[in-house]
RNA sequence: GGUCCCGUAGCUCAGCUGGAUAGAGCAACUGCCUUCUAAGCAGUAGGUCGGGGGUUCGAAUCUUCCCGGGAUCACCA
């Protein structure tokens, strides 16, 4: 049993029996002791002051002396002003850590988790990579919480930006592919999409420049509202922010009227209106696309399930929102628009389905909310890894799903997580500041190798074994820096800096587990595991280890419950640093008490294998050596 | 302007269902490798927890106002 419960149960008796008081087990709180007394849990004692009628001091100190005498876990204790320090029985503790671990978990429900969520316009870059590691790391946790989890994929396959790379490469490819040039698949289109960017900027500059002189498609009013636009942006004695505004509005009116605009508008509509030749153009870039993904997913270690593709999705949920209208959950407008009003809900009205009957974005998302439900009838909850500019979409979007009637969305949650930042500011691809992801790993690794080598403690690997320890470190560094941070909090990455190998790292805590398997490798007898409990008197390092493991369950918890994976990172590196304190202070192979010496080698072990695991639910390998 | 999030050491972050003297790592400074891997351990220094008020025996934590930063408020995705 759980030493709280075994307290409470004895703090009530204790109340009852000294104050005729009676209290609820949810009164009786713990924390944690601070370091600097003696003593394993505590008790504040001041909401039983009214009960005792004295003071805070004596209050304490009967209940200590009742816990002492009746409670048989309870060794000891102290009083600090209204704080109860209990010292809880070795033997409470090294029974806790022998007792088999009870892994009768009940199923729970069946959860899908979506995340990462390409473009496939573009390379994975730095905020992918932060969706991608919390996606897959709260995946690990829910199933290590007996959940069942559906990691899925939504692609972005289809609109403008992709119709920009497959115009680019149409009109200045020459038929290269990426096998030509050498380059993956998803930095090649990528490279067709800043391609059209470009050209797009200098067509605008020209035309604005010429002040639409060649510009064939102007009707009369459009004329005269450049002419009129011009006059005022022209204009020495006009206001400079009028001025400022002028130009915004010429250089939209350019891009608009810009031949690559409209061609990329006339190649979307040939897209939607299923003409082959487009069609097949289309499929060939993603296909190339797709390549790139799929090397990037596997090196940084992480897979789905299920893939969806907006491309067959994107039509989805017009049929929910003729439902929608037919139970008046949603109201049609004059103009034959349908919307959602969610005043009551401190949200505003939201348009659902436009005027000419076309989808919007949140359209796709209910379609495929209740399409992913009809496909997956034991889902009972989703998690969508998103970034939290979409907070008030998914707001609207659960929301709708309730008043539609669908219960599970009150299991809908919007894993919601902050912008990781440069030091110059945000990441704009414009810009060119965006962090590539396959360039950063590659960073990673590379400084992973050259510290490995400068210190020098691999001689006897073989070069793939040097290769896969370069990458388990590299990657555990760019991950666990990633995933110590709660997800809800912006982040700041400083590509030069933000990688350390010491400290609070990743690395750290590879290294942790990997001394501590030199020495079980060294221990490696059989009769090297074997110890009897009752003549050991813990050292106080060695039951900081234990209590460490005894707190992991209640922690696993948390992360789920909270959808954070900073708890479980946090938890690692305290496991970690307990161990490394430990191991300085205290021989292990060289204790000359045979049992003593068995014990500590088990502890060892246990903890080797608690860090592997709670390591693993963060998406990372732990090496055997380093 | 409305709504939401954030503001803790020089830097990056913990702590927030109220609890003891606010913790780590990095950077700085000191020690510790003839001893189980020094990617380590131990220590020094560094803070008006953005600011003011309120609730409370007790506030970094709850509440309110103010200041500062960000996101969002499309018949875009």
């Amino acid at each position: 049993m759980k030493i709280e419960e075994i307290l409470s149960q004895s703090i009530i008796n204790a109340l009852k029996t000294l104050y005729t008081a009676d209290f609820d087990k949810s009164a009786v709180v713990f924390q944690k002791t601070n370091p600097d007394f003696e003593g394993d849990i505590t008790l504040v004692v001041f909401p039983f002051l009214k009960a005792s009628k004295k003071n805070p001091e004596q209050t304490a100190a009967d209940i200590g002396n009742y816990l002492k005498s009746n409670c048989a876990d309870v060794s000891n204790f102290n009083v600090v002003k209204g704080f109860l320090n209990l010292v809880i029985a070795d033997s409470y503790w090294l029974n806790s850590f022998i007792a088999k671990e009870t892994t009768s978990q009940e199923q729970k429900a069946e959860i899908m988790v979506e995340y990462c969520s390409p473009n496939t316009n573009k390379p994975i870059h730095l905020g992918h990579v932060r969706n991608i590691l919390l996606g897959w790391s709260m995946a690990q946790i829910l199933e290590a919480n007996g959940h069942k989890v559906i990691k899925a994929n939504l692609v972005n396959d289809r609109g403008i930006h992709i119709c920009k790379s497959m115009l680019a490469w149409q009109k200045w490819g020459k038929g290269e592919t990426p096998e030509k040039a050498g380059i993956k698949g998803d930095h090649w289109v990528g490279k067709y999409y800043v391609m059209f960017e470009q050209k797009l900027l200098g067509e605008r500059s020209e035309i604005l420049e010429s002040e639409f002189a060649h510009v064939q498609d102007l009707n009369a009013a459009e004329k005269e509202e450049v002419f009129n636009l011009y006059s005022i942006a022209k204009n020495l004695d006009e206001k400079e922010e009028i001025k400022k505004n002028a130009w915004e509005k010429l250089n939209e009116l350019a891009r608009l009227h810009a031949d690559l605009s409209k061609g990329v508008q006339e190649m979307l509509r040939k897209w939607e209106a299923g003409d082959e030749a487009t069609i097949a153009l289309w499929k060939k870039m993603n296909g190339w696309v797709y390549d790139g993904f799929a090397e990037t997913f596997k090196c940084i270690g992480i897979r789905f399930d299920k893939t969806y593709y907006e491309s067959q999705t994107y039509l989805l949920g017009k049929k929910a929102v003729e439902e929608g209208l037919a139970k008046n959950v949603f109201i049609k407008r004059p103009d034959g628009s349908v919307i959602i009003d969610l005043k009551q809900e401190k949200l505003d009205e939201k348009v659902l389905l436009r005027s000419d009957g076309t989808s919007v974005y949140i359209t796709q998302d209910i379609g495929t909310a209740i399409e992913r439900h009809k496909e997956f009838p034991n889902v009972k909850g989703f998690i969508y890894t998103v970034g939290n500019e979409q907070d008030y979409h998914f707001k609207v979007l659960f929301k709708t799903l309730k008043k539609l009637g669908y219960a599970w969305a009150d299991n809908c949650y919007h894993l919601s997580y902050g912008m990781v930042e440069l030091p110059e500011g945000k990441m704009k691809s414009r810009e060119g500041t965006v962090v590539d992801a396959d360039e950063l790993i590659k960073e990673m690794i590379d400084t992973a190798r050259e510290t490995t080598q400068a210190l020098g403690k691999i001689e006897n690997f073989t070069s793939d074994e040097a290769e896969n320890l370069y990458r388990m470190i590299g990657l555990a560094a760019l991950k666990y820096f990633i995933l110590k941070v709660d997800p809800k909090k912006k982040m700041l990455f400083n590509p030069k800096e933000s990688i350390d190998f010491n400290g609070n790292t990743g690395p750290f805590i590879q290294y942790t587990y990997a001394r501590i398997k030199s020495i079980i490798r060294k221990a490696e007898t059989a009769s090297e595991q074997n110890y009897s409990a009752a003549h050991i008197n813990l050292d106080a390092k060695e039951k900081t280890l234990i209590k460490l493991l005894y707190h992991y369950p209640a922690l696993l918890a948390q992360a789920a419950k909270e959808y954070n994976p900073s708890v479980i990172a946090a938890y690692t590196y305290d496991l970690a640093t307990a161990y490394n304190s430990f191991y300085h202070d205290i021989h292990i192979l060289k204790e000359e008490n045979r049992n003593l010496k068995n014990f500590r080698i088990a502890l060892s072990l246990k903890v080797a294998e608690q860090i592997k695991q709670a390591m693993q639910l963060l998406g990372i390998e732990v090496p055997e050596r380093m």
